[in-house]
RNA sequence: GGAGACGUGGCCGAGAGGUCGAAGGCACUCCCCUGCUAAGGGAGCAUACCGGCUUAAACCGGUAUCGAGGGUUCGAAUCCCUCCGUCUCCGCCA
């Protein structure tokens, strides 16, 4: 959520930065229901200020042992017209807050100006794509022999799902607890644990809601209400801090979280639907941070590092890609994807996407500290995947396949695996 | 699932229809005193929003907020209803 005072004070600059990543202010309809906000906030304010003065006056002089007759009759007058009042102004500050909760996040100065993806930036890569001297085959036909399975999962649920036995199972489990163990010993961060299931206040916090409703699973509770699966470990964890203010002393927070995520992926019929690249449900390590405002951009490049450090641990190439204005998300004022090599595509995927979202999150969650002059200040949020654990799968299948069907495993994950350096199909 | 108790500011904790945004304490900020650390005295100190003044902040005035939402009332932290959550006991259970 942008902060209104920007709105109100500086609406021209504010259309002209939302529009370079494409999203186009109602500015008269915004105008329209300010204009309309002040006048009703005003004489609401107005009303209720003398019922209080007046019913003030109706205390004092009961406890006097006076009548007080005269002033009942006088704030008689006021209640329909205040209740009229009040009325008129709640139902036009609801279209006011969802004009407000439907607006991304400004590009930060440093994001590269662009339409699309097409406009995104490489800015560094890491690693040589490997030479295979046999033909490579993707992740689905490797991972078939060792025990990858599309049918049962199709099967228990349907499409977008995915079974895995024996040693690719393990080697799920194991990269998960690599990256935990990476992060938390080597990064600094603090593991923790959290429900996948979460409240509507939530997924506002975070901005899932209310634009996004499509793309999450709902699990109905009661009369109107509903839990919603978690798309990512960022929206519990960022939610830790909803409604607090913390001591600055505490700052930075430094949350890694290792949970399945539930992505519908309405709108993406067709893409990606061979593999485990796109599921309804996959696992992801996640990198959480909140710190002072002024630290946001540091720590991004920190956060993304981090995200980095375990594609070089395991030995797959990459590259660091800016996302333009175009292609940002909606909360985010930058984000980094790192985008693993996948020889079985003969392309670079996105395995990683750390953003920055200044105080956008942190406006909606009220999410402050407490800053020197004592006044609360807004958080700014963070976080990146570290990484998406099927993703990471999948590239290990496939840069480290052999000739023979088999898998190397990358020296980093063989402690995970009881000291096992093949991945090979079980016997016949 | 059954029975009961409870939800107040950064924290603890009073208040039980009226000049209550809320006593007191802790923490914090500023000042004074004190030859270190410690202790003492004074003042300040919730959040959001609106308006005024302003480049802005500070400041001033107002409104709302005592778990959430409804209701009763001239007036609700206080009374009533619904929901959410916490705690205790019983039952059940990974």
């Amino acid at each position: 959520m942008l902060d209104i005072q920007w709105l109100r004070n500086d609406l021209e600059s504010v259309t002209a930065r939302l529009a370079g990543r494409g999203y186009r202010l109602d500015v008269a309809a915004f105008q329209d229901l300010e204009a309309e906000r002040k006048t009703l906030q005003t004489r609401t304010q107005e009303l209720q200020a003398r019922r209080n003065a007046l019913s003030r006056q109706i205390g004092i002089t009961k406890s006097k042992g006076k009548d007080a007759a005269a002033l009942l009759a006088e704030v008689a007058g006021l209640g329909e017209a205040l209740k009229a009042a009040e009325e008129a102004l709640a139902s036009l500050q609801k279209p006011l807050a969802d004009l407000l909760m439907g607006i991304p996040n400004l590009p930060h100065q440093s994001v590269p100006v662009g339409k699309d993806s097409d406009d995104n930036a490489e800015v560094r890569r890491w690693g040589e794509p490997r030479r295979f001297d046999f033909p490579v085959h993707d992740h689905v036909d490797v991972g078939a022999a060792l025990g990858l399975d599309f049918e049962a999962a199709a099967k228990l649920s349907g499409a977008r799902f995915a079974v895995m036995k024996g040693g690719l199972a393990r080697l799920h489990r194991a990269l998960a607890q690599f990256m935990l163990d990476v992060h938390t010993r080597e990064h600094g961060y603090t593991e923790v644990y959290v429900p996948y299931l979460v409240n509507a206040e939530s997924m506002r916090g975070t901005g899932q809601l209310p634009k996004f409703e499509e793309d999450l699973f709902q699990v109905p509770r009661g009369e109107g209400e509903r839990f919603y699966l978690i798309p990512t470990a960022e929206v519990p964890v960022t939610n830790l801090l909803r409604d607090a203010i913390v001591e600055e002393g505490e700052l930075p927070f430094k949350f890694v979280a290792h949970t399945p995520c539930f992505r519908s992926e309405a709108g993406s019929y067709g893409r990606d639907t061979r593999g485990m690249i796109r599921q309804h449900q996959f696992d992801k390590v996640e990198l959480v941070q909140m710190v002072k405002a002024t630290e946001s951009y540091r720590v991004l490049e920190e956060l993304t590092g981090h995200a980095e450090a375990i594609l070089r641990k395991l030995g797959l190439p990459y590259r660091v890609i800016a996302l333009c204005t175009g292609d940002l998300g909606f909360s985010s004022a930058k984000t980094y994807d790192l985008e693993v090599w996948l020889p079985g595509q003969n392309a670079y995927r996105e395995i990683s996407s750390c953003s920055n979202f200044e105080a956008f999150q942190a406006r909606r969650m009220q999410a402050r500290v407490r800053g020197e002059k004592g006044k609360p200040e807004l958080l700014h949020t963070l976080n990146g995947s570290g990484l998406a654990v099927g993703r990471t799968l999948v590239a290990v299948l496939e840069n480290y396949q052999n000739a023979d069907g088999s898998v190397t495993l990358p020296e980093a994950l063989r402690p995970y695996l009881g000291g096992l350096e093949v991945l090979a199909p079980a016997k016949k």
